[in-house]
DNA sequence: ATGGCTTCATAGTGAAGA
């Protein structure tokens, strides 16, 4: 089993990319951030004939998230419960036994600003109701772009971004309550080359010189992170013409 | 260096992303 999360900023630019990564990379589940679609201008017909069930919750402009799968899923929520949050950066639904539940956090901006405190409001009640998710399915993935980079080591210049947005210690502190819970994030499953990143400014070069962030992230419970056998960032989207400033992460199951 | 690039939006002194 193999599932992926891809932040693809925009699936209108970038569903012709999307469908052909499907094809390449054969994901059970791949999980997308920033779609940026309405649900009624949502792509379906176009993902179905590419061999996947889409569930998506979209809106104009900004954010959106949604789950293509192989087989089908049952009903999904597209909120955290007790959150009152008009932004759709949340979709959960359940495959066989496995629990898979997107998620695209919010930026922050700056530590400074008002959207920073719905930042950290936003991850409070992730993690309250991930208390209850991790009861209810024992085998739970939490993937998507959370806008953390975890550690010194996941940033290209930990100086520059020191204390920053994406840095700052109460961010990397919510991130580490999440692990707490019971969590494994993926990547550390396994090597991987040092400087590896998943996001990098579309300016500057930056990822011609590397540049970059770790802050898509792929965490299992310990029932499915005892089965994982590898967690991949896939860097050759980045080659394409138009491409996503973020690049696909996977992790593959021997089950 | 509050820039630089990209997207969606509107026709703004753009907004937001990370």
């Amino acid at each position: 089993m193999r599932v992926a999360t891809w932040n693809v900023n925009s699936l209108k630019v970038r569903l012709p990319q999307v469908i052909n990564w499907l094809e390449i990379n054969q994901p059970d589940v791949l999980c997308l951030q920033e779609t940026k679609t309405q649900d009624e201008n949502f792509p379906k017909d176009a993902i179905l004939d590419a061999g996947y069930h889409p569930i998506y919750s979209g809106q104009k402009t900004y954010n959106g998230v949604a789950i293509l799968s192989k087989r089908m899923s049952g009903s999904f929520v597209a909120t955290i419960p007790n959150f009152i949050d008009s932004q759709k950066r949340v979709l959960a639904a359940t495959y066989e036994d496995i629990r898979i539940i997107c998620i695209y956090v919010p930026n922050g901006q700056s530590i400074d600003s008002e959207k920073f405190q719905y930042k950290l409001g936003w991850l409070t009640a992730l993690n309250k109701w991930l208390q209850d998710e991790l009861i209810k399915y024992p085998k739970l993935i939490l993937l998507g772009d959370f806008n953390i980079a975890p550690e010194d080591r996941d940033v290209h210049d930990p100086k520059l971004w020191e204390g920053k947005v994406l840095c700052s210690t109460s961010e990397r502190e919510a991130f580490m309550a999440l692990l707490k819970l019971g969590l494994v994030d993926s990547f550390h499953l396994f090597d991987h080359p040092d400087r590896s990143y998943t996001w990098w400014d579309y300016r500057m070069m930056a990822f011609q010189r590397n540049m970059g962030m770790r802050i898509d992230h792929i965490l299992l419970s310990h029932k499915l992170s005892d089965n994982c056998t590898n967690c991949i960032i896939d860097k050759e989207p980045r080659n394409n013409e138009r491409p996503s400033d973020h690049t696909p992460v996977m992790v593959d199951f021997s089950i």
